[in-house]
DNA sequence: TGTACATCAGTGAACGCGCGTTCACTGATGTAC
DNA sequence: TGTACATCAGTGAACGCGCGTTCACTGATGTAC
């Protein structure tokens, strides 16, 4: 029952990106290591040859949903309308996150979402891995994030903040309404927003932290 | 060994306050019905007597720790200063909101962010009580929050999910700095932002929804 | 007020089930000659 | 290039354990007379 490597390594590679979707989808908590095998058509035991825990597949889990999200709105970004990461891209990309389709789909959706309620219950590797991943995407937020949020450190913290919070509170409520409040208000909050007085932010490369 | 009226109506409401507790710091899942009994001296089988299943007590536990929650934070602004809901107050309400404390310490604090992630995976029952949950803490917000959010509902769950993202971050991350950075931000953020041009929002009570 | 009996709060063991992890086994793959 | 053998990806059953829930049982409480 031996497979090659390129076939083992294809197989590693589909258990993460199951997990990723999975623990999204349903939290750390609920999803099982055979329930992820399952889906595969795979079974438990062969696991353990390639992680050492699930923990460890949780770590990896959230840098690979990190690295999906971080490439997909990326070459969104990049793929209509090149030549300036223009106002209207900011509203694109707000306009996604804040969206049903994103509450909906969590399988899909930002990790800090979809993860942060169970990350808080993990242990130390796994809360550094989502550490990691609140790293990569408040890089996101301060390159594309609506204008209020490429002033100041403070300004993309707070823009992340209420975007999380909006998201992962609409899909707490049983409110179509409230939700769709929820999603609106914060929409429009942080397009509102301007911070203090003037010091025009620039629009070229951030620095990275 | 049956227990008296009095020792029964107690009892259960020992379960449902230890629940609250343990959920909020540990999560729903991870909180097995044991666990509650077994804090209290009792054993698992008497729990039946009281609840018809754990999402029964979910439902109760979600509602005691708004009560409780609610509770404070009234006592708290009527406490220190009873003449109005001064500008002073609003801060400290935030500033307790946005604490430390208040992330390391689950167990006691707002059910909206200690349990928001796990609800997202829960039951139509489960999701109920957490939006009846929301609406009684928006309109603590309303009436006790940052000036900003007494302007319009918008403003409300603006703020409402920026301070429910900041410690639901704050808790997933192992990067304490980055976790007081978040509280601050959004901190700083809600006491800055003013809405659109004037239009002075009353001060009064605001009408329940 | 006193007695007989029904009620039922809490016990402790058991139910079937799923969990994360281990392990002997399989047979195709990879390697050494 | 061909053969012998070691490796190891995946199987399937088992490990001990904890889960939510059920149930026969207990004895003090509550009630009917």
């Amino acid at each position: 029952m031996r497979r090659s490597r390129e076939e083992a390594a294809e197989t590693r590679r589909h258990i993460v990106e199951t997990a990723s979707r999975l623990f999204r989808q349903r939290g750390l908590t609920s999803v099982s290591v055979a329930d992820i095998m399952g889906e595969l058509g795979l079974t438990v035991g062969g696991f353990y040859r390639h992680f050492e825990s699930k923990e460890a597949l949780v770590v990896e889990a959230i840098e690979a949903a990190t690295e999906e999200v971080v490439n997909y709105v990326q070459v969104q970004a990049k793929g209509d309308g090149a030549a300036q990461p223009s106002t209207l891209l900011d509203n694109d990309y707000l306009d996604n996150y804040l969206s049903s389709f994103h509450v909906d789909h969590p399988e899909i959706g930002c990790p800090a979402a979809g993860l942060c309620g169970d990350v808080g219950h993990e242990g130390l590797a796994t809360k550094e891995a989502f550490t990691k991943s609140m790293q990569r995407l408040l890089e996101l937020v301060a390159r594309l994030g609506p204008d209020v949020a490429r002033e100041s450190r403070d300004q993309q913290l707070y823009a992340f903040a209420s975007m999380v919070g909006a998201v992962v509170l609409a899909r707490a409520t049983s409110d179509k309404t409230l939700a769709n409040d929820l999603l609106r208000a914060v929409r429009s909050g942080l397009l509102r927003d301007t911070p203090r007085p003037a010091k025009k932010a620039p629009r070229g490369a951030r620095a990275r932290r």
